[in-house]
DNA sequence: TATTAACACGAAACCGTTTTCGTAATTTTT
DNA sequence: AAAAATTACGAAAACGGTTTCGTGTTAATA
């Protein structure tokens, strides 16, 4: 057992006082050559390493950001976590992350307890439960203590902050009208409930790419999955019940479940039916046939958050600074779920 | 802006000693309860919160923890976070992650910066190129330090601390049982390069499985993919030149790629061909039919491993306890891919 | 009434750094 | 040779807490 050394260590060995240890070690030309010599030689012998928890103290800031997300199981969520990550390693920065499990409350606890010291910054995705409560005091009151937030994804226009957001409403369009100039008449959409503010997003991007070719809405082509339950049974009837030409569905868990479902019911895809799913995940790739995606480029997205939160902390005070919403663009996939 | 309140701003504002204003928070009985009522309001009308850098100087443990795993999109190390994150989040314990990317410098470097006073501990899974170059030092020396480490799935005999594994040759073995009582005479192994010791495990599994039930070993069909290419190919040549009953596949994404192959070519899943997979993730539970695969229990091990060392780290100096193995048992979660 | 005990609080050390400032000793300038 | 400048270092404060110990007042005991 060799525990850590401190400068106060140093000190007593070498016979001289912890501020000269420290200034030596950091090249100090206080200090005479000899004397750093010695201290640096003593110094990396016993592997010298400042804590930096007093660095920390010290200096009040930590190198840490704090990463609170919904669910990491999920894949878009596991990605941007990368990005975040990735890019924050290379700033000499760690990463502390919380789950939120959608849970308002988890939410809030943990930024409290990642609020009183441990953090310098704040990346964020509101849970479900935020989003529906439509609560975002703790948010404000960080924000008001000088803590600076991104928020991505899932974000809220009742906060003011750097964020980054995916064009969901412009991919869906897009979709929609590759669909169309494939020659589709019938488009479905198959969506969560309305709290995610990125499924509205869809819905929109969806209604409008219907409009922009022309084509009327028809309400019942929308089937709205509830949360968490078995969805066989929803999208059986409704492919039983409705004639359609190509689906978009908001994110691959309901794309592959309608590709066998469609399957099953006899139907070919793509040459009867047409899917394109959200998110470019696992799944993806290895259904049969593989399916035509919109791909989220998560880690461009962690990355991205990761640098406005870095750039925000480290230009002091330059807090003056706007705030500014980039948004990324998702991309089309395509893959042998459509006709290409 | 409002920025965070001190024990000393609380100390001049009330006119009292900073030492007073900490003993009332805690509710010493050394101050009048008129002073501690005083002191309290005050508090919690700034919303007083202590500083956790300072209290981690103070009390020199930061009740954060270290968790480094070589990949965060593998659903496998995505669980068992899952499971380290919610037991420690609720011993009142923070997650620092690192990614190493199956990189040894990068699991090096990360374990390195942490371990200067950021963390209490740590959690940890080889990275792929640290199993191959089989140098542990760095494993070591923090040990050295007096850091405890648990180590989880990919262990290492070199270093003596607490361990939390999956009884993989077990299950192998019990999966090729399973095929062979349900009549397959000819049960094929697709497996990873051998410097993963689960991959080592899973065959020895394989083996013994074959052994017992007195089926001869037929090396041929065994097949061993290699690191990061499209295996399309090579899984198509081998069904095409050998006649298999069964196939046991060391991770979900080779189980699928063989169902896909393998229904291709013109066989029926389970009746020709029987398949159990390793990671019981959402490839298994979405493919078609539905993949019988090895479930880890990634969440058991990762609140196993977080117990492991939150219990070490609180046993103040209880250090001198043997170190344990735990063997999480794996199941086999038996679905559509098998005659069950 | 003198002595002791209980009460209520403050001073100071400590955790491990950095950094400002002060100051002997030496060297340079006049 | 006296004054000024430089060199090389140490003392101490600061970051924000906790905790031990000391002490002046009051209350209880002899």
């Amino acid at each position: 057992m060799k525990p850590k050394i401190t400068l106060k260590d140093i000190a007593r060995e070498l016979d001289v006082s912890i501020s000269t240890v420290s200034k030596a070690l950091k090249n100090s030309k206080e200090i005479s050559k000899d004397t750093k010599d010695r201290i640096k030689a003593f110094a990396k012998f016993y592997n010298y390493r400042p804590n930096n928890i007093a660095l920390s103290l010290k200096n009040r800031r930590t190198k840490n950001i704090g990463v609170v997300i919904p669910d990491i199981v999920h894949h878009f969520f596991t990605t941007v976590f990368r990005g975040i990550e990735k890019y924050a390693n290379s700033m000499g920065y760690n990463v502390i992350i919380c789950i939120s499990d959608e849970s308002f409350d988890k939410e809030v606890i943990n930024m409290e307890m990642l609020a009183n010291g441990s953090i310098d910054g704040f990346i964020l995705s509101l849970s479900a439960e935020t989003q529906q409560k439509n609560d975002y005091t703790h948010l404000k009151e960080l924000l008001d203590q000088g803590i600076p937030i991104v928020l991505f994804d899932r974000v809220t226009d009742e906060i003011a902050c750097d964020k980054v957001v995916l064009n969901d409403k412009g991919i869906s369009k897009q979709a929609v009208e590759h669909f169309i100039d494939k020659g589709a008449k019938k488009v479905a959409l198959i969506t969560t409930e309305e709290f995610f503010n990125v499924s509205e997003s869809r819905r929109e991007g969806y209604l409008e790419g219907l409009k922009d070719k022309g084509v009327s809405v028809d309400e019942s082509l929308i089937l709205t999955l509830p949360h968490g339950l078995d969805h066989t049974e929803h999208i059986t009837t409704f492919f039983s019940n409705n004639k359609v030409d190509a689906v978009l569905c908001v994110n691959e868990i309901f794309a592959v479940q309608c590709m066998s479902i469609i399957q099953q019911l006899g139907y070919h895809i793509p040459n009867d039916i047409s899917i394109i799913g959200f998110t470019d995940g696992i799944l993806s790739k290895y259904s049969s046939p593989k399916l035509t995606t919109v791909a989220q480029h998560g880690e461009i997205m962690g990355a991205k958050a990761a640098k406005f939160l870095i750039d925000r902390m480290e230009s002091l005070e330059m807090e003056e600074a706007p705030f500014k919403t980039e948004v990324i663009n998702a991309t089309l996939v395509k893959r042998g779920s459509t006709i290409n």
